[in-house]
DNA sequence: CCCGATTCCTGTAGGC
DNA sequence: TGCCTACAGGAATCGG
């Protein structure tokens, strides 16, 4: 399920395929995405150039000199570059075919992902406007966190998990990342000190870029297809190890319910 | 406004 | 062995 170290691993994985390419074919097997692919899509991007390739937040930016293709793999999408003979396999939605013989493959099971164009500015639009800062960026301190905070009472795992305050952290590192700060994950978000929040943006940052770090196995294996998600190889202490003992302490981990999500956290180590 | 619940979808795992 | 149900999850949207 790709969450940011993923999406990221994707956007290196593939720019050197796409980016200054020319697509001269476009093919939808399927339309039905988390948004209908738009109809008029092929004549988009047909003879164009992709000038750039950006991520922001999950979303993969995709810039042309007429408009943007946003692009969001969802929990069960990926992109492959391939040889343009392969056959397509089932959930193969989408083939971009570049003047250079690569293709780009969007393949998606569970069809939460999306493709969309927009003509406009792409930070501008309805998905992405309202999102809150890059967890590596300045503006994603703990002070930031902390002042947007107050008065709230949902969890300070939901609180995190919300793309309005902050991009990029799914429901795994959630988890992984109130472990490394210390915080129980079904504290209230407003009863958190500044300098709780000063520890959580730290761990966000190290659990993300220690995935980003093991997504590098995946981008090894990318062109050759393994598939293989990023955090396979990324050491989970808390995710889905209820009752398994704690890497720090010893004690049983405990698995909870938090917003209809699976929540993991060490009762000793986490206060 | 705030926030929890629901919704989309399919593959997989577990129970009986 | 096979059927059925629960669960996984990003994020918009709904409803209280």
């Amino acid at each position: 399920m790709p969450e940011l170290p993923e999406v990221e691993t994707t956007c290196r994985g593939i720019a050197p395929y796409v980016v200054g390419n020319i697509i001269s074919n476009v093919v939808i097997r399927d339309r039905r995405l988390r948004w209908p692919v738009p109809r008029d899509l092929r004549k988009k991007l047909l003879n164009r150039k992709v000038l750039n390739l950006e991520r922001r937040a999950k979303y993969l930016l995709f810039h042309f000199d007429h408009g943007c293709l946003i692009l969001h793999l969802g929990m069960s999408g990926s992109l492959r570059i391939i040889t343009g003979d392969q056959p397509a396999q089932k959930h193969d939605h989408l083939d971009i075919a570049f003047e250079s013989g690569s293709v780009l493959r969007f393949h998606d099971p569970r069809r939460f992902g999306s493709v969309l164009w927009t003509s406009a500015d792409p930070m501008q639009h309805a998905l992405l406007a309202q999102l809150g800062p890059e967890p590596f960026s300045m503006a994603c301190s703990g002070a930031y966190l902390h002042g947007l905070s107050r008065g709230r009472r949902q969890a300070v795992k939901t609180f995190i998990m919300d793309s309005h305050i902050v991009v990029g952290v799914g429901n795994i590192y959630a988890s992984e990342a109130l472990f490394r700060s210390g915080i129980r994950p079904q504290r209230r978000a407003g009863r958190v000190s500044r300098q709780e929040y000063e520890k959580l943006v730290q761990a966000i940052r190290e659990v993300l870029q220690d995935a980003i770090a093991a997504g590098g196995t995946t981008l090894r294996d990318y062109v050759s297809g393994e598939g293989r998600p990023g955090y396979f190889a990324f050491e989970l202490n808390v995710y889905d190890r209820g009752g398994e003992p704690c890497p720090q302490c010893g004690h049983p981990i405990k698995q909870l319910r938090i917003g209809q999500r699976s929540t993991y956290y060490c009762a000793t180590c986490q206060r």
